[in-house]
DNA sequence: CCAAAAGTGTTCCCGGTACACCCATGG
DNA sequence: CCATGGGTGTACCGGGAACACTTTTGG
């Protein structure tokens, strides 16, 4: 009494929360053929929510870091050359236990020509069109509405296109892209052309493609070094 | 040997990575007077990077929300009516050792004239001008640019300047915030107006306020209904 | 009466939109 | 020769940028 209270204690008192740490993966992909954006879900095989569909995710595990984790699930069910990743969003869903878990999403964005499943044979996999997944385990729902947004966003305004794309592209590979992800009728082909090549950053090859009937197509590639001005500036495609 | 390998254990193979969770506040400010963005430091006050500057942050305790913990530090720092807080990113620093830290950051924007800061007499605390913050501890550097830079980006496309102006506020309080944030001459002030006025969510209020010299500013205020319309579309004000 | 700040209006120009139209290929 | 997809050009329109100008206050 009228003295010093005691400041700043070493150890705080309140007891501090123990998390183990999951990874859970947004992976979309693009169906040009039937001109649908696809997400990639896998079939629990333990409660809970056994049998149900989810986004592939993991436990962090010792000496590996949260992107190592997401790559690593990636990797064990697609084999992609291409791809574009980036952390979404950190979820907190139980917030009473004592052992609490908490959920690190991620977004990732793959070439589906390229993008090999891998069937473990236990469990199933599958690529699902995103207005036709079903209900989901956990608030896996959730993080694929937000993963969703997202990547309409960014397609917009940064070039994630070009990561998922192969090298050598045309521009109707690439409108096509567009189209499937932002809705059919986001732009006419020939603005979104005319505005992305007026932008410069894409280099034509010279070299050209010919896909069945119809006049064969330019393949270009894009080029890093002269999109950089553009780098964090608000540039819009549209 | 030719038997079936086992397949879904349920106890994983490799051990989990145990964590504590931390969270980082960016707190931002406007300094209306000296046209300053400022950013909240404190003082550590124990090892490691004693006598440091770092960002606000605090562990999550046991039973406690990643965004209760994220309010629970702001609310001990300084005291406010009108806030903007959302998650920034997830950092993953150490991912060698056997128990980890995460750190989870959180970005505020806070109106200065109402913040009032909670001394708490042990170690320092201070709003700093974002372009005159020395080397802080860990790698709040590097989260301070990251909030910073979604500062800039959400003041263009979203409406957060309205969570931090008082309920009733001039076209001028308004076009300050923005130009401290962005620079001066991000627009001028008579399109900033008429933009912002075309959009149809400034409401007049009719009542006027004169401060100083010059003629007497109308008072505005955000209509949150006018405004739904934009929710989730590519709106700029720049 | 002058400075300072709020508010209005006008002109110019760039860039997006909506088309119509030409070109090259397979069948 | 026709369907199909690639590629080019043009005319219109809205909105942003720049800037001049008016209005209302305090000193």
């Amino acid at each position: 009494m009228g003295g010093n209270k005691p400041r700043s204690p070493l150890i705080p008192p309140q007891p501090l929360a123990q998390f183990k740490v999951g990874v859970d993966n947004v992976i979309f992909s693009v169906d040009t053929d039937q001109n649908r954006l696809l997400v990639l879900l896998v079939m629990r095989d333990a409660e809970p929510f056994r049998d149900r569909w989810c986004l592939p995710g993991t436990l962090v595990r010792q000496g590996e870091s949260l992107e190592s984790a997401a790559y690593r699930i990636l990797a064990e069910k697609i084999r992609v050359q291409n791809l574009y990743l980036e952390q979404l969003f950190t979820f907190d869903p139980s917030s009473t236990e004592d052992l609490r878990y908490l959920s690190v999403s991620y977004f990732a964005l793959a070439h589906l020509a390229e993008a090999e499943l891998i069937a473990d044979g236990v469990s199933g996999i599958a690529w699902y069109p995103v207005n036709q997944v079903p209900s989901l385990a956990f608030n896996h729902n959730q993080i694929l509405e937000y993963g969703h947004r997202r990547l309409c966003n960014k397609l917009q305004y940064s070039p994630v296109a070009f990561d998922v794309l192969p090298e050598l592209f045309t521009l109707g590979d690439l409108y096509q892209l567009y189209t499937t992800v932002l809705g059919e009728n986001f732009s006419d082909y020939s603005n979104f052309r005319s505005r992305l090549l007026k932008l410069g950053f894409l280099q034509e090859t010279g070299d050209k493609t010919s896909r069945g009937a119809g006049r064969p197509a330019s393949l270009y590639r894009f080029n890093a070094q002269a999109f950089a001005p553009f780098k964090d500036k608000p540039m819009i495609f549209i």
